[in-house]
DNA sequence: ACGCAGATTTTCT
DNA sequence: GAAAATCTGCGTT
């Protein structure tokens, strides 16, 4: 993902995602196909920006899914920084390094991610879409949603394995990681 | 390292 | 008026 906003340009691969998918995900903002100023975005095409504020604070930015019409998209939880550190130190202003883009808010801060870029194309700037690079030796996990009550449960939240720039670690403090599978 | 509680504003009921 | 797809600081272990 790329931003360039106000001449400033930066950059993070994606790390960690969740997903919400649809008119039937009780913890989707387009829960009930019910259309509101906030979540129109949502409803748009796919690769549109979909940036909403919470907690009196922070802005996240999601990634519309599916078809216009269909309210699904995809919440980016962290980010790796691959460009613009500097950019991203300013905005943030104080904290670890390893913080920077970990987490929704966290990232949006550091990217210059708010209001003014919801709904955009995905496509060109402001905010630019690539695709990823495939990895070798690294392993999506998946997991419960995180910071919700309805559907928590639910298997919808990606993350790169033992990658340190991750939200929440899937097992804390391990050294080796688990092998635990599910 | 972990856990808890406050902050602060938009949005919808 | 209440809740919210979170972050930070402060306390304890």
């Amino acid at each position: 993902l790329e931003s360039t906003i106000r001449g400033e340009r930066a950059a993070g691969r994606i790390v960690e995602v969740e997903a919400y998918v649809g008119p039937h995900d009780p913890a989707a903002h387009g829960y009930g196909n019910r259309r509101s100023a906030r979540n129109e975005a949502m409803f748009g095409p796919p690769g549109t920006a979909y940036v909403y504020f919470i907690y009196g604070n922070h802005w996240c930015f999601n990634v519309v899914t599916e078809s216009e019409g269909y309210p699904a998209a995809v919440l980016v939880r962290a980010l790796e920084p691959v460009a613009g550190l500097e950019v991203m130190t300013a905005r943030r202003g104080k904290g670890a390094p390893s913080l920077l883009c970990s987490g929704p808010g966290r990232l949006c801060q550091a990217m210059g991610i708010d209001r003014a870029v919801n709904g955009v194309p995905l496509n060109r700037r402001p905010l630019r879409l690539l695709a990823g690079r495939r990895t070798r030796g690294e392993r999506v996990a998946v997991t419960r949603r995180i910071g919700i009550t309805r559907a928590a449960d639910w298997p919808l939240r990606f993350v790169i394995e033992g990658s340190p720039w991750v939200s929440r670690s899937v097992s804390t403090g391990s050294s080796g990681g688990q092998a635990s599978g599910a």
